[in-house]
DNA sequence: TATTGTTATACTCTATAACTATA
DNA sequence: TATAGTTATAGAGTATAACAATA
């Protein structure tokens, strides 16, 4: 099986997930949380299909996602007062604490992941190219 | 979010599936499909426990698997004479024709999707080291 | 009319546990 | 007792469609 693109791609992902999930059982989220609070994160506050258009996913999708996000304090939801429509999503100060902490420690693991590999740079750089970022 | 190892490998990976389920359309089958007949083709017949432990999936997942390649008439289930427990899996004559030719289709689409890197063997072989094999 | 967000629904993939038939 | 396979169930993750509020 291990010559087989599918099978090789869906096995290191798995293994990943697997890591990062164990790895961030402390901060009580997995790394797809991390993932929400990183777009949230970054630079001026975003509204809801915002945060879904950086992380690639379906408007659907993000709103049980910021949900249990909220529930446990780390994100808050404004209704945005130029656009009543829009919910301006923004991390609280507990959010902005664990999202350090968090990344810290997905940078970790993330060396500890490719530490197989002889050049961990080349091989982000491989997976951008395939996806045309 | 493209510095995001999580980020990169959930969505080359979405990609490549969407691509093998196009070209794989003319065989009414997809990328999953396939490396179960795969399994189920290299070499001597296999129960359904050992093609699950080649495809790493589990015991109850190939079930539903088999049952969808046999109804189409790719795959047969013998009852072992040596240990009736056992389900023996093998292809029928139509499901090696089908095999071959989707392999080389899938050959073919992995070719094209590794085409932005400057050496796909190495893409190939990283992965191979991140899951030791 | 179009857009943002929500809700309901369904489909795929995966995992666990309980069951059967065989050993 | 243990193993191979099946079935039922549940949990993620994703996608589509219909809806309410707002523009």
């Amino acid at each position: 099986m291990s010559d087989r693109l599918g099978y090789l791609l869906k096995h290191v992902q798995a293994r990943l997930t697997e890591e990062q999930a164990k790895a961030l059982q402390p901060f009580g989220i997995n790394g797809r949380d991390l993932a929400v609070l990183a777009a949230v994160a970054s630079g001026e506050p975003l509204s809801q299909l915002e945060v879904a258009g950086r992380l690639r996913v379906d408007r659907t999708s993000i709103g049980d996602l910021l949900d249990s996000l909220e529930e446990r304090g780390l994100v808050e939801r404004r209704r945005s007062p130029e656009d009543r429509r829009r919910n301006v999503v923004v991390l609280t100060n507990t959010g902005e604490d664990v999202f350090a902490d968090a990344e810290q420690v997905r940078l970790e693991v993330e060396r500890e992941f490719l530490a197989p590999l002889p050049d961990r740079d080349r091989f982000r750089e491989d997976l951008r190219l395939l996806l045309g970022e």
